[in-house]
RNA sequence: GCCGGGGUAGCUCAACGGUUAGAGCGGCGGUUUCAUAAGCCGUAGGUUGCCGGUUCGAGUCCGGCCCCCGGCACCA
């Protein structure tokens, strides 16, 4: 069996997850569900990056020893990402001691190998940023980012990272490989590995949070350099029986904000331990809230609170929909209202409640093999039976909202099989050879539309199962949507409530900050 | 400043140098009645940012110009 190992940016927990965090573990999750789907032994990474100064901070601002901070905030992390549906194998949190063990062993190597050494460590510091600033980062004496905090001159000893040494191997690497996605980014790195490198200060002495440096009682790792290594942590580095199979990873999925971390510092620190580079870097667009980037304009969309009222999949199906996911896209209560009301409730819910109703006032809710054909059935088998290899493409590119078009291209073919083979006249008519067959098809079109929409709406997928009476289809496989008749017949329909209400006004954003 | 991406219908976006530049949404009109006042069909709407060039032929290639957006940060 194939194995699929994906992660996403482990997130700094000094506040609860906003709907850019969301958007890059909604398509992460996508993919993983997908490559499941496909028979892949998937293991799926997400976590919190806890050894930072800003959670110490944040917690002696409540009062909280941050460890008991860093558990309060699991539980509102993972129930934000239980309300989306997020499918993840693990959830790593870097205060955990294995994760610190690890870190220490990498630390190690490096230092062994004469790529960690002791220097000097001058400059402006922000806490807000956590890093260090340069003059020309400056405004007005402060940091641009954080304006109402003082900046900090640090010097200090610090253990240094040669990472000047790597820089000729990985640009290799990122120049001749597809290892760096998309293009745009690729070429940003390359731009960045052109100009030339500077070592890098991986320690801190100031802090006791952290992951402390091996045989430096006084020193912690830097929390970059400690949070990067919980893609192998995760799986069992140094020396879990499972490390070797995970590792290397297919793919991190990351913001186009943190690039150089993931490639350029991560693969030098790999070189430097002698592990294998992961196979690929996919740096996702931003989420921007009408038109403003969150970071700045302080607007806050809370994807809990927004999963709670319209359920999760909705939202799942906005995002990954609306904006490709290697892009930039804009999120407004009017666009997502548009989406939800002419895709999901019309075209997609309403297209399931026009079969299991007709079924069972004509069928006695049972749907039957097809008596005999129609003229419309070789279209819509077509369309339906090739549906998956014009999906797989998109699906394995991060190309959601081409997947989606294409699934929603059956989903307007399948309505529009109902117009034609017109069963409520056939009905009328004692038809009922040709009600049976109709209705049976709508339902086969129905199941493959819900396997393969799975990834990105997978409760609605297990609804749409329940509803025409063959159970959940999040956890089916890819073979199943490759062959008709995958109803069988006899099978009872379950009528419930509509998947996706119509939403008759917008709603304001203020209730979802 | 340097590097890169982009300006196409009211909106969001497609279109290997090759028919008449397409799709969805929105608008308008029609039609159906199984269904969540849903579905389906049709239609209007473009000097492809501007100027020049190459070519039998340019949204596409070349040069210049104007705008927008990223990257050049120890940014999770």
């Amino acid at each position: 069996m194939t194995k699929f190992y994906i992660t996403t940016a482990i997130d700094y927990p000094n506040a609860s997850p906003h709907i850019g965090t969301a958007y890059e573990k909604i398509g992460a999750d996508a993919r993983a569900r997908w490559r499941r789907l496909c028979g892949d032994d998937v293991y799926f990474l997400m976590g919190n990056d806890e050894n930072s100064q800003k959670v110490a901070e944040k917690a002696q601002e409540l009062g909280l020893d941050p460890l008991a901070y860093c558990d309060e905030m699991e539980r509102k992390f993972r129930q934000a990402w239980s309300r989306l549906s997020l499918s993840f194998d693990r959830f790593i949190r870097t205060t955990e001691a294995a994760h610190h063990r690890g870190a220490r062993e990498i630390f190690r190597r490096l230092l062994k190998r004469g790529d960690v050494y002791r220097g000097m460590y001058k400059s402006w510091y922000c806490v807000g940023c956590e890093s260090r600033k340069t003059d020309k980062d400056l405004v007005n004496g402060k940091c641009a980012n954080h304006p109402n905090r003082d900046l900090e001159w640090v010097e200090e000893e610090n253990w240094f990272f040669r990472l000047t040494a790597y820089r000729d191997r990985i640009r290799e690497v990122v120049k001749n490989t597809d290892f760096v996605e998309p293009g745009i980014r690729r070429n940003e790195v390359l731009g960045v590995l052109e100009e030339g490198l500077e070592d890098i200060s991986i320690s801190r002495a100031k802090t006791k949070w952290g992951v402390p440096v091996p045989d430096d009682p006084d020193h912690v790792i830097y929390v970059w350099f400690d949070a990067l290594v919980n893609y192998i942590t995760g799986v069992g580095f140094p020396d879990g029986p499972d490390f070797g199979r995970w590792w290397p990873c297919d793919v991190h999925v990351i913001g186009k904000d943190i690039t150089r971390f993931h490639c350029i510092i991560w693969p030098a620190m790999l070189l430097g331990a002698d592990l294998p580079l992961p196979k690929k870097v996919f740096a996702h667009g931003f989420v921007y809230l009408s038109g403003e980037k969150i970071s700045k304009s302080g607007k806050r969309l809370d994807p809990a609170k927004a999963a709670d009222r319209f359920g999760g999949d909705p939202l799942r199906y906005f995002l990954l929909r609306e904006i490709a996911f290697d892009n930039d896209g804009d999120f407004t209560w009017e666009k997502f209202v548009e989406r939800y009301n002419g895709e999901l409730a019309n075209e997609l819910g309403n297209l399931l409640n026009r079969v299991v109703n007709m079924a069972e006032k004509n069928l006695g809710g049972v749907f039957e093999k097809p008596p005999a054909p129609l003229p419309q059935d070789a279209a819509l088998r077509e369309k339906l039976l090739g549906l998956a290899d014009r999906v797989a493409p998109h699906y394995d590119r991060f190309e959601f909202h081409f997947a989606l078009a294409q699934i929603w291209d059956a989903v307007r073919q399948a309505n529009r099989y109902l117009d034609e083979t017109r069963p409520w006249t056939a009905a009328k008519e004692g038809r009922r050879d040709a009600v049976a067959a109709s209705l049976y098809n709508a339902a086969e079109a129905l199941r493959i539309i819900a396997v393969l929409a799975s990834p990105v709406i997978p409760a609605t997928a297990d609804r749409i199962g329940e509803q025409i009476g063959i159970g959940p289809l999040s956890t089916a496989r890819l073979e199943t949507v490759r062959a008709w008749g995958g109803v069988p017949g006899g099978t009872r329909v379950r009528r419930a409530a509509p998947l996706f209400p119509r939403l008759d006004k917008v709603p304001e954003a203020e209730e979802f900050a």
